[in-house]
DNA sequence: CGTAAGATTGAATGGCCTCAAGGACAGTGG
DNA sequence: CCACTGTCCTTGAGGCCATTCAATCTTACG
């Protein structure tokens, strides 16, 4: 049904088996490649033979209804574990949107804890972690107005991964506007007109498309909060 | 800030400590307790002792926006595990639905493996499955309409805790309307509307408000999928 | 029987979507 | 260097679905 990729035919063209961390010795559950944007990490039915560890560039998980309607679960950022499987399958599609550094952790070391003790420790606070981040979510899906969800989306952004940028933070949106949209339930035209409304008002500047500055942050937080 | 409820004085009213399974020897992290319609199990905000498994009964996770917008995370029923905790505290409420029993195991039964193996690993494959049923869930929220979103939530329902009814089966949905249209991300009154809408197209009978008869199985799947 | 809470139904508004066109930008080849 | 092309983003106009506001009906229970 599903093709699964090769991990080592699939990471060909940037193929760094970086086994760095002097703290592991078993090679076999530890490798370190890179995966180039546009490119699939794991497909929805996919067999989850790994956990993957993000640690540089940005993913994205994504789940398709059977006529084609998207929904974008979550982005994955550097810290963040995607793969976390269900029955023994992936339950989303996962593909790089920033060429990314990611390490494949045996999907055992999550399962069995002998397997590496301090790593099945990160495993479950991090799933713990994601439990209580799509509860988030969801308050943003049902809750929100058009507006405030771009406005907490753009927060949240900048907070994971905002730069100083003279005197206010800038933030480098990689993914499109589709995603953006899926992300938020929202279509591409939706946020496209609500990021204006947030320029006139003062609140965020586009340098491009994908680089905004945040000009007012309180003015930002307003926006994100009800009433 | 938050109130902690005592379990031992919260369930005074019905408290039968069942320490049943033979296999459990280690009776302080397996305390049986049942808890009455309309009481509450823990708030948002509450460290999370502990970590309960519906044995009957109906639960019910929800959250809130500052202004009062709230979601319905999800209903726990018999075989679910409620109060996965994120940095050591709950990140939902949860309160009583219909009488239920409850069984609380220490949190340390998650997070260290050797407190009880056996139980570790349930709770780990819960985390997962929860993980995964949200993700259905987000799908739910944001790619359907009215309509497909109630049908969606009548046949997981009927699904879960359906009974035969004549030559139907039919299902008790003991919550109200309003938790029906915050688990949806819609309003009670468009909860009502689709409801009768699915009655009148012959789909389903109400025996009453609460009492749903699926009539016909194969449009309401019809109507739960898009197009 | 009376009251209150919940559920249903109706009418009108509005926020977001759909459909459609135009603009910005990068890559390509002449 | 500059059309050419494709992809993505923006903007506009109109329509629809779900909401809001409000009234009525039903049910539970003292």
């Amino acid at each position: 049904m599903y093709v699964t990729l090769d991990l080592a035919c699939d990471s060909s063209e940037a193929e760094t088996p970086e086994i760095t961390t002097a703290s592991n010795f078993r090679l076999a559950q530890h490798r370190s490649f890179r995966l180039a944007s546009g490119r699939r990490l794991f497909l929805e039915g996919d067999e989850a033979e790994n956990i993957y560890e993000v640690k540089s560039g940005l993913l994205r998980l994504t789940r398709v209804l059977e006529n084609g309607r998207r929904q974008v679960i979550s982005f994955a950022l550097p810290g963040d574990f995607v793969g976390f499987p269900d029955n023994g399958t992936h339950h989303t599609d996962c593909d790089v949107i920033v060429n990314a550094k990611i390490v494949a952790h045996r999907r055992a070391a999550l399962e069995n804890r002998s397997v590496d003790p301090e790593l099945h420790g990160r495993l479950l606070q991090a799933a713990l972690r994601e439990i209580s981040a799509m509860q988030d979510h969801f308050m943003m899906l049902s809750c929100k107005s058009a507006s405030e969800k771009l406005a907490s989306f753009l927060l949240v952004m900048a907070d994971r991964l905002g730069r100083p940028n003279g005197r206010h933070r800038s933030v480098e949106l990689a993914m499109r506007r589709a995603d953006i949209a899926d992300f938020l339930g929202l279509t591409i035209e939706t946020v496209s007109r609500t990021m204006t409304q947030l320029r006139k008002s003062g609140a965020i500047r586009l340098e491009t498309a994908h680089r905004i500055v945040v000009l007012d942050e309180v003015a930002l937080r307003a926006a994100a909060q009800p009433d």
